[in-house]
DNA sequence: CGATAAGTCTACTGTCTTGATCGTGTATTA
DNA sequence: TAATACACGATCAAGACAGTAGACTTATCG
């Protein structure tokens, strides 16, 4: 399950995505995000800030400032994102490749047959999700205009 | 991330497939399958009994009882146990079929874009891991018998 | 210059989940 | 009937999750 912040990122992002494709330059405000992705205004304040520090979006301080997408929706990756807000996406520690830990247990890695079985399960997935971007979202069928009201 | 608890448990069955497959009929105690594995006993005692429950397992209980696998390693599904233990495994609650929640702020399903992408990225994950059993994991290659020292 | 509208940073706080441990049961059988 | 095994509910500490709050910095308008 992806938690409630990364949903929160996710509709935040298609909002500032919605608003760069109308042409708008103008950077959206935390208040303005927080109205259009039904996010708490406080809560998202935070995940803006680590969305920013993954250089996903740049803010604007001081009046008629903001934050606006600099990346391209097809250049935002999702599994990064994920990585982000909710951490290493690999089923386990040792199959993770920038936050690896040994698992502490493990004698030898080799031949654990867990982590064969999870790496063949893993490699598969990360095809799939290390392809998808925001633009996938964008794009996706005949969705609303409106943010609000995506699956929280 | 799968738990700790789910590493343990597929350490368990691991173990008891084992068994079994050096035609060994007699149960396995806890004590005998908490030190093959290197879980707590006391805490494998809870995750037997939701292995049992869920039927993959027997317990007899007296002298000379303990625990026995009663499915063959290719009948036990690897998504079924993660679902045992660890809970749903879709990306979030409006994609489960068995544990289908509907977003609280979510007004429409049918053309939320986030709901969309992830869809399609689980049905494709489901497909690789609906197909795995206990016999993956007890072919995986030339692991060594013991089942300790496996990925904590 | 100063009021105001914006983002920034550091804490903090409930609530739930995870990973256990403990005590006390009940069933089986030598 | 004592010993050996599983059964089951209670409890607990630490951390994650979801959110709040207060004080601070930066920019702009009048």
């Amino acid at each position: 399950m992806i938690t409630q912040k990364m949903k929160y990122a996710l509709k935040a992002l298609l909002a500032l995505a919605d608003e760069a494709e109308k042409g708008h330059p103008e950077p959206l405000t935390i208040e303005e995000i927080a109205k259009r992705s039904g996010t708490p205004k406080r809560f998202l304040e935070h995940i803006l800030l680590e969305v920013r520090n993954a250089g996903v979006i740049a803010s604007t301080r001081g009046r008629s400032g903001g934050y606006s997408l600099i990346k391209k929706p097809n250049e935002v990756s999702i599994s990064e994102l994920l990585r982000t807000i909710d951490g290493p996406i690999a089923p386990l520690p040792c199959l993770s490749r920038r936050a690896y830990q040994r698992c502490e247990d493990c004698t030898d890695e080799a031949t654990c047959r867990i982590r064969k079985v999870f790496a063949d399960v893993f490699w598969s997935y990360l095809l799939i999700i290390e392809s998808l971007t925001l633009e996938d979202m964008l794009r996706s069928a005949e969705a609303q205009q409106q943010v609000i009201g995506e699956t929280r």
